[in-house]
DNA sequence: CCCGTCACTTTTAAAAAGAAAGTGACGGGG
DNA sequence: CCCCGTCACTTTCTTTTTAAAAGTGACGGG
């Protein structure tokens, strides 16, 4: 077997072993966290909530990002009428997850980026809630 | 003058007020928070040194990203030679203060993301202090 | 002089984004 | 039965961005 400097032949990661590129090789672009966060704080499950979005997704673009979505474990689609089969999308634990990350977007955001909306007191700790790192620290036990 | 729906026309906001997707705006791609991570944790200071990232920047990108994150007030070019005049790069408070972003996209990455380099203990601990927040919370107190 | 370093810049090809029109399965109305 | 409209994409085409690579200019050293 050869081993040359860092093998990351026989592995999934991308550019580097960093944690931070790597989520960024899955999340590092202008539209796939807006997915994300449409889901996670607004409720939407359809394509045509998605497509609602004020910062106005390109088709095709949110079709990519929900495929893109999908095949990294982050959304799963279940089947919500049959005739035509239609499909809505929910989070998963690893989706749900990414909450803190955009929690301390929209702080960083809130900051320093002027005439950004700042969220109602109390939206935020909903969600808290609802991620496996809330889950931990409000005890429930097997 | 013209008010149709939302008038964003007069600020400096992107596609919509929400504080994430002006986030993205600016730090939404593959290479942007890059610069970021290697100033902050590598301490990284001139471009040579940011060229050597394992994840290989191409130099056009490079330099475009840090005129980017300069405008945006991230960074802070200092010269640090004469004959040639040289800068080195440095992060301005709105730059340190991505590092809760930068940890919160550790801590997934490392979970959710396998085989990705988990950074020693203590090492996180070591730059918290050195954001905003952290100075707010009394700066040192365990 | 020529060589090498540093910090970019320019050039060019490939990839991705964005706008817009098209597709297919259906349900309802006339 | 035929046409209309909805939903969820897909395809096509143009523009923009990315990426790879070569080039530039100001030095300093031998």
């Amino acid at each position: 077997m050869k081993k040359r400097g860092k093998a990351r032949a026989a592995n999934n990661l991308g550019r580097s072993a960093c944690p931070i590129a790597n989520t960024l090789e899955l999340l590092g672009d202008k539209w796939t966290l807006l997915v994300v966060r449409d889901v996670l704080f607004l409720g939407k499950r359809l394509y045509g909530e998605l497509m609602q979005a004020p910062e106005g997704f390109p088709s095709n673009i949110l079709a990519d990002r929900l495929k893109r979505l999908e095949a990294a474990g982050v959304l799963e689609k279940h089947p919500y009428q049959q005739n035509p089969l239609r499909y809505e999308y929910r989070l998963t634990a690893k989706g749900s997850d990414l909450f803190p990350l955009l929690k301390e977007m929209i702080c960083w955001g809130n900051k320093y980026i002027q005439g950004t909306t700042v969220p109602p007191p109390g939206f935020l700790q909903h969600f808290e809630e609802q991620t496996t790192s809330g889950r931990k620290k409000s005890g429930r036990k097997k």
